[in-house]
This record gives C-alpha cells, sequence and structure tokens, in this order.
DNA sequence: GAACAGATGGTTTTT
DNA sequence: CCATCTGTTC
C-alpha cells in the first residue's frame, strides 16, 4: 500500500462524476450539464457566485460539491459549513448530504481500484458536515464554545420578546400613552387604525431587528431625529434591550450579532480554527448582519486555504420585512472584492429541470412583463431554459374565476376531487388539443397538490371564513373525503382540545373567574377565556373515562378547594406543567394522536418560555396565610401564558406534524414554498379581491411602499448600506413580482390561477399580469389561461 | 361629470 | 372608526 500524499485527490473526479450519474441518477457530464459540471468541479481554492434560476438545482450543486470536496479533494468533514435560509431546506439538505455521501462512498468501495482506502472511506464521517440555519449554527456554537462557567444562551420565543417590549420598553415608564412615540409608529405602519399597545410593541421590535439587521448607527439616528417620538421608541428599544443582556435572554437579531461580535474578537477561534469551506444557500435573502457573518467565516476559509460558495437567485428574494436586501446578493462580487480581496468565479444556472416548457415561457413571461423591474435584476441574466428530461404533458396555463369566494371553493374541490379520485379532468385549448389532469395512477398522492396563498390564514381579522377554510370544508364534504394540510392555517387558541385543556386549567387553577374578573386583561383574551371555560365544564358534564380513581369533575373539585382526595394537605407550590400533565389523562388526544401531542408541546413550550421572564416561574402558589401571593402567581399565569395562547401569539412546531401527512394536499403560503416542487400548483391571485379596495392595495397593487419601505428609508441611511437606490414604491412592486415568480415558478406539470371575477376583470393586480404604470399586459379576461 | 349616499374592509410573509 | 370605492342620480 502506498501512502497518500496530502492534497492528492482521494477519488478520481472522473470515476466521481461516473458515479453521481450511475448511482445518484443525476447527468452532471459537461456535455449534458455544463454549468452544474462546472460549479461542482471547480478547484476547492475557486470561490463561485452561483446565479440559479427556479428548478435549475442549486441544492443539487451544493450538495454535491460538498461531495466532491470530500471525496475528491480529501477534505475532513468538518471542514465544511453550509447554510440556508429556512429550517426546512436545511433538513433537505443535510438528509441529502448524508444519504448520496453514503451511497458514494458504497459505490467507491466496490470499485477495486479503491479497494487500498476502503478503510479510509469507511471512517468518513459525513454527519460532522455544519448544516443548517445560520441562525440554529449561531445558536449551537455559542452554547458549544462560551467562557468557562457562563451559562448557555437562552433563546426565546417572540411572545417572550413582545411580553419584555410591553412591560420594560412601555409600560413602566409610562411610554405607552406618550403621543409623540404613537404618531411615529403610526407614520411608519402607515395608518393609525387598530393601534394597540401590542400594535406599537411589534413595530418597535421591527425597529429593533432592523437596528441589528442594518447595523444601524443607532446614537446618530436619534441625535438626527426629525420627530419628537423617535428618541423615546430609542429608549423603549434600547430598555428592552439592557433587560435581554441582563437576562442572557437572545432574540434571533442579537443571537446573530452576538455570533458576529465574537467571531471578531477571537473568542470563537476554537470553532473556527476548521472551517475552510463556507457554502450558502438562497443569498438573495441575506441582510447585512448575517453579510458581515459570512464575511468573516470567509476570510478565516480563505486562511486555511479554502473557498465560499454562494447560491441563490434575485427574482426569488422574498423577505425584505426581514431585514433581507437583495442589493447584495446582485452587488456580491464587488462586495466580496472590496472586503476580502478575492474574485470569486460567476457561473448561471439557467437550465431548468423541474418545469414543462409552457411552465417555464410563462415564468419568463412573467418576470420581463414589467419593463421598469427589469433594471432591478441582476444584469445579464439568462432567461429559464426548459430542459425537463422526464417525460411530461405540455399542458396549458389554467384560471378558475367565479363570482363569490363560496362558489370558487366548491368548484376548486370539484376539480381537486376530479383529478384525485374522479379520473381526471378534461381540458381543451384553442387548438381542440385534448388534455387529462388527473393524479399518477402509480405513486400520485393528495401532496402532489399546492395551494399557495399570499396567507394562509383560514379567517380574515372579522372571523370570516377565507379560502383555504371554505376549501377544507368542501373537500371533507366530498363523497370521498380529502384531508388539507394547513398547519399555519388554524390558530393554537381555536384548536378543540387545546381549547378544552385550556379551560380546565383555568376551571382549576382560577374557579368562579376570581383572578381573572380583578385583573385589567384584554377583552379578546377574556372572551377566548371564557369560550375555553365554557368548553371544559361541557367536557366534565359529559364524565369522561377513566373515572377511577377518580373522575375529571372530582380532580377539577379538589384544585378548585385546593384540598388533596389524601389526608395530605395541598402543596404551597405547585408547577402549572404539573397540572397540565394531571389534565390530559381526561384528553386521550393529548396522549396518542400525534396532532395532539404537537398542540401539547405548544402548551408545555409556552409555560417553560413565560417561566422564564415572571416572578412565579411558572408555578401556582397557594399559601392559607397570604392568599394574595396565590391570587398574584395566578395572575401571572393568566398574562404570561393563557393571553398569548389566546390571542393567537403561540405557533406549533410544524416540523413535528410534518411527517404525519404524507396524504394530504398542502395549504401554504407562498413564503412557505420557497424552493419546494409539486406537480400540480393552484396560486391564490385574488380570491380576497372583490373590490379595488385601498385596505388590501399593499397584496396586489400598491400605492406606496408600505411598512417596511417606510422603514428602510427611514433608518438606511443610518446604516452603511445607506439609502436604498429604488424608490419605496417600486421596491414594493418588485416585490410583489418575486412573490407571484416564485408561486408560479413551483409547478413541475400544471398550474392553475384562481381567484374572484372581478380580478379576470378589471382588479389591478401584478399576479395577473399588471404593468405598474397601471398596463394590463396579460389583458381583460385573462385570455392568455384557459378558463374551466 | 359632479355630487352624494351607502358600502367596504382593515397589512401579509418568518429565522 | 374612517378613507376610499362604487353606484346612482341629476
Amino acid at each position: 500500500m502506498v501512502p497518500k500524499r496530502r492534497d492528492d485527490p482521494m477519488i478520481n473526479w472522473n470515476d466521481f462524476e461516473r458515479a453521481v450519474i450511475s448511482n445518484l441518477n443525476r447527468d452532471i457530464s459537461r456535455q449534458s450539464n455544463p454549468d452544474q459540471n462546472d460549479a461542482i468541479q471547480s478547484p476547492l481554492n475557486h470561490s463561485l457566485f452561483v446565479v440559479a434560476g427556479p428548478g435549475s438545482g442549486k441544492t443539487t450543486v451544493i450538495a454535491l460539491r460538498v461531495l466532491k470536496l470530500i471525496f475528491v479533494d480529501d477534505i475532513d468533514p468538518s471542514n465544511i459549513l453550509v447554510t440556508t435560509f429556512t429550517r426546512k431546506a436545511a433538513a433537505e439538505l443535510r438528509s441529502r448530504i448524508l444519504g448520496w455521501g453514503d451511497q458514494l462512498r458504497r459505490a467507491f468501495i466496490r470499485q477495486p481500484s479503491y479497494h487500498h482506502i476502503g478503510n479510509q472511506l469507511r471512517r468518513l464521517d459525513f454527519n460532522r458536515i455544519t448544516t443548517g440555519t445560520l441562525d440554529s449554527i449561531a445558536e449551537e456554537i455559542l452554547r458549544d464554545y462560551r467562557a468557562p462557567g457562563t451559562p448557555p444562551p437562552v433563546v426565546i420565543e417572540d411572545f417572550v420578546s413582545n411580553a419584555l417590549m410591553i412591560r420594560v420598553g412601555l409600560f413602566s415608564h409610562g411610554r405607552h400613552n406618550n403621543q409623540d412615540l404613537r404618531n411615529y409608529i403610526a407614520n411608519l405602519r402607515g395608518t393609525s387604525w387598530g393601534l394597540n399597545i401590542s400594535g406599537i410593541s411589534t413595530t418597535l421590535r421591527e425597529i429593533k431587528d432592523r437596528f441589528y439587521h442594518d447595523q444601524i448607527n443607532i446614537s446618530q439616528f436619534r441625535d438626527n431625529s426629525n420627530h419628537p417620538g423617535i428618541p423615546i421608541a430609542c429608549d423603549a428599544i434600547n430598555d428592552c434591550d439592557l433587560e435581554l443582556q441582563n437576562k442572557l435572554f437572545f432574540d434571533f437579531a442579537r443571537l446573530e450579532q452576538e455570533f458576529l461580535t465574537r467571531l471578531r474578537n477571537g473568542t470563537l477561534d476554537g470553532f473556527l480554527q476548521d472551517i475552510r469551506f463556507v457554502l450558502v444557500d438562497e443569498y438573495q435573502d441575506t441582510n447585512l448582519l448575517q453579510e458581515q457573518i459570512y464575511f468573516e467565516l470567509t476570510r478565516v476559509a480563505l486562511r486555511n486555504r479554502g473557498s465560499i460558495t454562494i447560491v441563490g437567485d434575485d427574482d426569488q428574494s422574498l423577505y425584505r420585512f426581514r431585514g433581507a436586501t437583495v442589493d447584495l446578493f446582485q452587488a456580491f462580487l464587488p462586495r466580496i472584492n472590496d472586503n476580502l480581496g478575492i474574485q470569486p468565479t460567476i457561473v448561471y444556472l439557467s437550465r431548468n429541470y423541474r418545469s414543462t416548457p409552457i411552465i417555464v415561457d410563462f415564468c419568463n413571461g412573467f418576470i420581463t412583463l414589467d419593463t421598469l423591474y427589469q433594471n432591478a435584476r441582476v444584469q445579464n441574466k439568462p432567461p429559464i431554459i426548459p430542459m425537463r428530461s422526464q417525460p411530461y404533458t405540455n399542458y396549458p396555463i389554467l384560471g378558475m374565476f367565479r363570482d363569490d369566494v363560496n362558489l370558487l371553493a366548491s368548484d376548486l374541490a370539484q376539480f381537486i376531487h376530479g383529478v384525485i379520485h374522479g379520473g381526471g379532468i378534461q381540458i381543451q385549448d384553442p387548438q381542440d388539443n385534448q388534455y387529462t389532469i388527473s393524479i399518477n395512477p402509480q405513486h400520485g398522492t393528495p401532496a402532489d397538490i399546492a395551494l399557495l396563498f399570499s396567507s394562509p390564514r383560514e379567517f380574515d381579522t372579522q372571523g370570516r371564513p377565507r379560502l383555504p377554510w371554505l376549501l377544507r370544508n368542501e373537500l371533507t364534504q366530498l363523497s370521498h373525503p380529502i384531508q388539507v394540510f394547513n398547519p399555519r392555517g388554524e390558530n393554537l387558541e381555536a384548536i378543540s382540545d387545546v381549547q378544552v385543556l385550556c379551560g380546565l386549567i383555568l376551571e382549576c387553577i382560577d374557579p368562579n373567574n376570581n383572578v381573572q374578573n380583578n385583573t385589567n386583561l384584554p377583552q379578546v383574551a377574556i372572551d377566548m377565556f371564557d369560550t375555553w371555560r365554557r368548553r371544559a365544564r361541557t367536557y366534565i358534564n359529559g364524565n369522561p373515562p377513566p373515572t377511577t380513581p377518580r373522575s375529571l369533575r372530582q380532580f377539577v373539585n379538589s384544585w378548585q378547594s385546593r384540598t388533596t382526595l389524601g389526608r395530605r394537605t395541598w402543596e404551597r407550590k405547585i408547577p402549572l406543567i404539573d397540572l397540565v400533565y394531571k389534565s390530559i389523562t381526561w384528553l386521550p388526544n393529548m396522549q396518542n394522536d400525534i396532532e395532539g401531542l404537537v398542540y401539547l408541546e405548544a402548551i408545555t413550550r409556552t409555560i417553560n418560555q413565560a417561566g422564564l421572564f415572571g416572578d412565579f416561574g411558572g408555578q401556582i402558589i397557594f399559601d392559607p396565610n397570604n392568599l394574595r401571593l396565590g391570587q398574584a402567581s395566578i395572575r401571572e399565569a393568566l398574562w404570561n401564558i393563557f393571553v398569548p395562547i389566546a390571542t393567537g401569539a403561540i405557533e406549533i412546531d410544524e416540523d413535528l406534524l410534518e411527517t404525519l401527512s404524507p396524504d394530504r394536499i398542502n395549504i401554504m403560503s407562498i413564503h412557505q414554498s420557497k424552493g419546494l416542487e409539486f406537480p400540480l400548483v393552484v396560486v391564490d391571485v385574488g380570491s380576497d379581491f372583490r373590490t379595488n379596495h385601498h385596505a388590501h392595495a399593499f397584496k396586489r397593487f400598491p400605492r406606496n411602499g408600505g411598512k417596511t419601505c417606510n422603514m428602510e428609508d427611514e433608518l438606511r441611511p443610518y446604516s452603511r448600506l445607506g439609502q436604498p437606490q429604488r424608490a419605496a414604491l417600486d421596491r414594493a412592486f418588485d416585490d410583489l413580482i418575486r412573490l407571484y415568480f416564485e408561486a408560479y415558478s413551483r409547478t413541475q406539470d400544471v398550474l392553475l390561477l384562481v381567484g374572484l371575477n372581478s380580478v379576470r376583470d378589471r382588479i389591478p393586480n401584478v399576479g395577473t399580469g399588471w404593468g405598474r404604470k397601471g398596463n394590463w399586459y396579460w389583458g381583460c379576461g385573462l385570455h392568455n389561461l384557459i378558463h374551466i
């Protein structure tokens, strides 16, 4: 056996390429796929700037470049760091790297020419590749590399940081009543309608996040302020931040800031010495803070003789509201050259392996419709080229428009039913070509269908049902019911089991609403509490099993009177979490049903998080000599746990739900569909737009930049980024074009646009081919679609 | 085409 | 609660 020299290839590139083609079924050969081949094969110390259109296989490129570094360049997996934007994409990327890595390893072990490195191959540990979202990686690194004796960082949920802003930033200095602050916040939001304390807090936290994301010079902003509300806003934010610092709490923005600070001050060198390759997916949604983090990581990678690879598509930048600055992607080459003195190679991936030629045409057409959008794009960007290799039918683009949303829901349900169970839907185009749309009889499932909405909420703010709810309703009433999967559509507080459980707990800890009635709670929360309690009392009256050794009624009575059923006296302190776990004895769904467990997890998580910042740590006190103490502990539980649940501030962990529903139709926001693809995609382009009303113009044909752009214009002068190049209104239009482009390009085979007839005939909507100047390229009646 | 009465619908997206 | 849209009337 010949000892291997460092930097010798472990696996020959040609063998690697051949193994990928034959074992992974991905043709990355130079002649059939030159762009991907370039990006994957490029030498290890070459940095890459990959501009990748939809469906061009960017995840494939990242995964295979990582594996090429390991197999061909003999790089240790622990030297590689890969990030993407969403948790879902991160999980997918990781599993693909691990899966493919293992397949390739086995292929090479079988080859006689590599027998001599068999043990080396077997020892490869792909798990040591660092993958995740930037936030999850930051959290992990800050936990693992903290100074001795310091506690790990506590990452708080949204509702906790909101509660802290309200308490520390607003109430404690009476700022919630300050008229200057209110005016300033109302100006930013563009309306003073419905501006309550919680709304002020939400906007303040958005400003706070922007301080971090855009790396704002806060004192300059404060000193130059041209509005008396600005210093007050800055003080509220500062107080809130100090509180977070004192308690070692981190929200996402502070987590990233802390990570950057420590990358720079040398306290993470233990982690950095291993970093040699940085790969970033979805770079178009990066903000300045994240860019600085990536540049710091790259600085180290270059020192370790490695490189950076970034992948993205400016046409798919959707997160301006979260600080994403697409200019950072578009100006990546000059920016990284200024910062680190390197010149990455630019690679365009424009071959689309996902969609039919008609879909690709449609997307190309859509993204080039609006002339004023073209100078917001990466210059000289090639159009997407259809290259789908699996067999397909070239279906026309469909439209379904109806007079009202109820009819739309029922006709859409009929359509879906026909596609799944009814033997297919017949379509005819103007050339009299016949098509049948039907689910793949061998391995098709309802999960092949996705319904994309700007919001998946099932009810509007007035509680009226929206298309997602109406459709769910219609689909489950069919002769052959079809299940939908819409974890973000329904709020936790409205779910039946949650209502009963919360009601039981309220009845136990606070019988006869004693504390509730003597506490100044928001009316919406009180109404919800009363609903829950009613549900719980009905449930108790039903005398659910088990009835031995004690019934639910006996259990609740014992809590209400704070007397034990045995001889012992009532405990002085009982963690609320114990009460929850005892209560679910009578709620079988919360023990066995996976969905029930997900809801239970959301409730216990809320209790745990609330315990972080209250005085009673999530415990209910009973002190016969000091009844006020007990009342205070109940009041705290009402405020910190049940108000957030009742007002919809708690999110369920949908990752947990995902695994259980492979056979349901997906209802999701366009944002959630990022990076995914489906054979049949239904995009809602206007089930909410009956009139040309100003209140929802921002969702279809904006009249001003809106809150996000106001905030950008307000703060960017105090950032190194400077004032945005494009006007606020143009940015709002750009973003809508990107949103619908993203939605349409998820499609593999069939795309159906749905909405109200008003949208087909007159309501301006970027999604239905209106230019920002008011010209309607697609034209009244949307005759570019086949209407069904 | 002005003037008015009555209707309309409320910012969405998430690590 | 109220700015803006829509339809009706002169």
